[in-house]
DNA sequence: CTGAAAGCGCTTACAG
DNA sequence: CTGAAAGCGCTTACAG
């Protein structure tokens, strides 16, 4: 019944097995696993129908033995939203077990408290580190790392340096769409709610915002524009105080999910039925925007696969770091898109 | 300014340049930091001294390639709350590649759906499947695990199993507890919005609230108890129903956070204030209790943990299985807590 | 209480 | 295009 049983019992099957069942060297598959070019095609085919019928996965601890590029990375994250942040989590920990990455994670206050966790990582051998945002706009951060020749990338970065590796999406350009998408619903006067003040990617949405309001030949009501600070209260506040202006947006953008989900519950409280009376719409797609009533449309930010691509930047960095590779910044743009559910309602195009 | 330098770069504390900084072989040192008995005590100072200042940790891959331990473990899920799946998630991805796990998700539409992704995980070499509520309540499910033969341990089980592994919170208790608590803060009447039907623990924590009720010499008023579904919007509904009655409850009890989250929503959009005029408490502690606003006052489950915890007794399950070990299942049980924030309030006993 | 040998499953570097 | 050898860092099993 059994088929191979290692030292301790269990049966697994080894690059070895497949060899054999090949009648090939392990390195010949180990060549077809790894999609290396030298190889003759039918000896590939054999190769790839064998891992089949054995059912052969590679021992993903044995590999990252092998190649050695099993890295420690450092995970840093400051105050973020915890609907963003767990999933920010699950891209890195998924990703870096699929490496063989071993994490550290580390929060800190603000950039000021940064140098510290950062030291630790240092200490705990951390051969880079990955920042989340609002951490990864802050040059001051980066200073701190680029002394201490310590490889880093980081996420969601709203301010783009030459210097710096990251991984994000086009914030101007996806608040532009977004507001875009709410003209064309027939939206004149939208209501802005912004992120916390010192999250740069805030700023640029508010640009990106602003500038297709002015495109479109739209005045932005300096009333129905507030301060938010990325939770669900400060959503809540902000719309609350717009609502109660005597002129009212017919649709509010907020920076983000959590704060759209405080509109979308303080507008209820003012009796305001959502998205009949108004049409609120969040940012990032996170978890929080598909749990509440009515669900939120938003501006999706694929957040757990930025943050899993950026654990592959950094232990390809890593890497280059380690054979003296002279260090490159490498900038991936992702792509956004616009989610579409039950908190935005088209009122008309009411208009020229 | 480099220390020592791997195959390819990368300057890496091994056990080896420890045992050389001590004078001892790499195997006393590997029995340090595995903490086992066989070790003089001069000699484990001396190790644990030279482990800190070289700042030593050990290489995970290579641990798990030696031990052998390392093994394909497969998470079968449904349609959970995502604020719940997220947190479970984390637990299982942080313990999984703590011990050099490999993990493969699935899930699948109710238990009916469990056969063909079991299957699948079975072809796909797992050795054993971690279970998530409410599937973990499922016995059909747990028949067709037995059936293959397949190790497999539950998490947050409400019925319990003498035959299966499983870790909970004593759902029952936990219910008890936080509805003393409404009562000890004045309220007599007191709604109750359950789960969704087809998880146990939802039954659980209805019958935990009523015996409470009961023993408290309160009534349980029928209209005000509603069946919900887990989601934020049953809690919405459930809430709206209860609180458009003649009489209302002063507090309502949800069966997890999202319905709880709804229920606070549905009060606000009635002009009643939350926790002045209606406290609202919900279950699990997921990220939505601490997100909205009021923060909710709910009952903390310790959900990542226990799915950590989880996967530590699959594995060892695995290995037993694996070294033909007879079978014992174990149940782990971990406390809850209650956790108080802005969604209760006081309002007085009102009585002898 | 301590150590020398062998092996975990894979890959790199070197030959052919 | 393919393979034999050696090594990744750790632990098990066996001696002493």
């Amino acid at each position: 019944m059994a088929r191979k049983v290692g030292r301790r019992g269990g049966n697994i099957v080894t690059i070895h097995d497949v060899a054999r069942h090949v009648g090939v060297s392990p390195m010949t598959v180990s060549r077809v696993i790894n999609g290396e070019k030298n190889v003759r095609e039918e000896t590939r085919a054999k190769v790839m129908a064998s891992v089949e019928a054995l059912n052969y996965s590679p021992n993903l601890a044995a590999r990252s033995l092998a190649t050695q590029d099993s890295a420690r990375i450092g995970l840093l994250y400051s105050n973020p939203s915890v609907a963003f942040l767990s999933e920010f989590l699950l891209g890195i920990l998924s990703e870096s077990s699929q490496s063989g990455a071993q994490l550290l994670i580390e929060s800190c206050e603000g950039p000021e408290g940064a140098t510290a966790a950062l030291e630790k990582m240092k200490a705990a051998g951390c051969d880079g580190v990955i920042l989340s945002p609002p951490l990864s706009d802050s040059t001051r951060v980066a200073k701190i790392l680029q002394d201490m020749k310590m490889p880093f990338v980081g996420v969601a970065m709203a301010r783009p340096d030459p210097n710096v590796s990251c991984v994000t999406i086009d914030d101007f350009k996806a608040a532009g769409a977004m507001t875009r998408r709410l003209i064309e619903l027939g939206h004149r006067d939208i209501g802005f709610i912004k992120g916390h003040p010192n999250a740069y990617a805030s700023q640029i949405r508010y640009d990106g915002f602003a500038a297709a309001m002015e495109k479109a030949g739209l005045k932005i009501d300096p009333g129905h524009v507030a301060q938010g600070y990325f939770t669900y209260r400060s959503g809540f506040d902000a719309a609350e105080r717009m609502l109660s202006q005597k002129v009212r947006p017919t649709a509010i953008f907020a920076s983000n999910d959590d704060m759209a989900a405080g509109a979308v519950a303080s507008a209820h409280r003012l009796g305001l039925e959502v998205p009949e009376k108004l049409t609120v719409v969040g940012f990032d797609d996170t978890a929080m925007a598909s749990s509440v009533w009515p669900e939120l449309t938003t501006v999706r930010q694929p957040i757990s696969d930025m943050a899993g691509l950026s654990v592959r930047l950094l232990l390809d960095q890593i890497k280059g770091h380690r054979s003296g590779r002279p260090f490159e910044a490498v900038r991936e743009v992702r792509d956004f898109s616009l989610i579409e559910r039950q908190s935005s309602a088209d009122i008309g195009s009411a208009s020229s």
